[in-house]
DNA sequence: TCTGGGGTCCTAGGACCC
DNA sequence: TCTGGGGTCCTAGGACCC
């Protein structure tokens, strides 16, 4: 019963690579989904070792608007979870240790990841800040089989990274990332060739990737919970149900990179298709002289990444979300795409008072650009001296705050009550732990 | 429970064109 | 001046992920 040989403090070698002994099966897709442990928490604490075994709570104050990034796992012993609101983390757990977020050191930690795992494989895809998977097929000459990989290296990541990680090793993405889960904390799960529908079948059908509160709610609403009964049902059924959606479930629950990102080559890298920043005030604001100037300083970050990464975006989104949180997006495409803190301003000013219910308290704002043109097509483009002079000026702004910090450089209309903002509000910016497609 | 920030992908409807 | 169908682009919203 090879099934849960793994976890690093029980396994033992051998016992479930009598397959490889032939020599033979090394041909199998091996995929390894590395997980770091409690990555941000974890992170805090090689620079606070005060913090080590105590209830941890990373994303900011106990009393501040905001969700939890990451909980230690003594604070999760008192249900604090990533997501939940910081307010109830604290009600929780009271006497928890609550941090802010370090995006940088993060960013940082992250790119020694990358280093470990390139030297296992050159098949290396991050999937997100502290996560990434690995295509280990063909590698067994060169570093055994998959067991004896997963923990040479999750030793050589100890080493050096002096972080924990857990890894899952299958067939499928699919297989690799739900077994990643199950190995956690700090634990190594192989799920043999063969056995990946008896490893599933027990599990909540939340577990899998994809499947979130209201997929959940609806499938428990058919009487399904476990991946085994969604295995036992007809394709058609779910396909009806569901659409699109539902022959993918069909062959997730198999066990399948069934369709969409999931079926890529790990390590085609994919372009950034958008690029958004938002600030939520900590307190609803209805003075349109603030509210503008965040918007102004929103569209300055966002045009300085465009600039950064050379893309020029056709399509500008203003997000708003009143006090009761509802809320709006509202778009527009431009004839012609752009990469200045001053035209997407234009739109987003023009977006915001066509939208805006005056007066009304806003929690937050947000700005978008996506619809990304190549500079190829870009270069096909006359272009004004006006742009371009105003391309020299934003360049060296950029090269400014690279030397001397975020703050030093606004346009004139960013100036009032950005200062304020800045001092008072301190958007503490918690990280995006998001897709980061594409490795440091 | 009083709900961040940064992303991706999907759906659905309307405009417009052939 | 009644009317089919397909393709593409755009917009808005929502589910989901970390």
């Amino acid at each position: 019963m090879p099934l849960h040989t793994g976890e690093l403090r029980r396994c033992t070698l051998g016992e479930s690579d009598w397959r490889f002994a032939d020599g033979m099966p090394s041909l199998l897709k091996t995929i390894f989904h590395v997980d770091m442990d409690a990555f941000f928490v974890s992170v805090e604490e090689l620079y606070d070792p005060s913090l080590k075994g105590k209830a941890v709570v990373v994303g900011g104050q106990r009393h501040e608007r905001g969700v939890v990034s990451a909980a230690s796992y003594e604070a999760r012993k008192f249900g604090v979870h990533s997501a939940m609101p910081l307010r109830t983390a604290a009600k929780h757990c009271p006497h928890a240790i609550f941090v802010d977020g370090h995006p940088e050191r993060y960013r940082e930690c992250s790119e020694k990841v990358y280093e470990v795992l390139t030297s296992f494989s050159p098949q290396v895809e991050m999937a997100s800040i502290d996560e990434a998977y690995l295509d280990m097929t063909g590698t067994a000459r060169l570093h055994g089989p998959p067991l004896k990989a997963a923990h040479a290296l999750h030793g050589r990541m100890k080493d050096k990274t002096l972080l924990n990680c857990s890894v899952g090793i299958g067939s499928s993405r699919l297989i690799a990332k739900v077994s990643s889960a199950q190995a956690k904390p700090n634990g190594v799960l192989w799920i043999v060739p063969g056995e990946e529908a008896k490893f599933l079948a027990p599990l909540d059908v939340r577990e899998i990737p994809g499947v979130g509160k209201v997929m959940e709610s609806n499938l428990h609403a058919l009487g399904i919970s476990k991946v085994g009964d969604l295995a036992r049902l007809e394709e058609t059924e779910l396909e009806e149900r569901f659409g699109k959606w539902g022959m993918a479930l069909a062959g997730k629950a198999r066990g399948e990179d069934a369709g969409g990102w999931f079926d890529n080559a790990v390590g085609a890298d994919t372009e950034a298709k958008s690029i958004s920043h938002e600030h939520t005030y900590n307190e609803d604001s209805a003075d349109a002289a603030q509210l503008e100037s965040t918007l102004m300083r929103l569209c300055e970050m966002v045009g300085r990444r465009l600039r950064e990464g050379k893309f020029h975006a056709r399509t500008i989104q203003l997000k708003l979300r009143y006090k009761d949180f509802t809320t709006i997006t509202r778009a527009r495409t431009l004839p012609a795409p752009t990469q200045l803190d001053t035209e997407i301003f234009e739109q987003v000013r023009l977006l915001f008072y066509k939208n805006w219910k005056q007066g009304a308290p806003i929690r937050l704002l947000g700005v978008q650009a996506s619809s990304f043109a190549t500079e190829a097509d870009q270069m096909s483009l006359l272009e004004g001296g006006r742009q371009q002079r105003w391309r020299d000026a934003l360049s060296a702004a950029d090269r400014l705050r690279d030397k001397f910090g975020e703050s030093t450089i606004t346009l004139a209309a960013g100036m009032k009550g950005s200062f304020r903002e800045r001092t008072h509000e301190n958007p503490a910016g918690l990280p995006g732990k998001g897709k980061t497609r594409g490795a440091p």
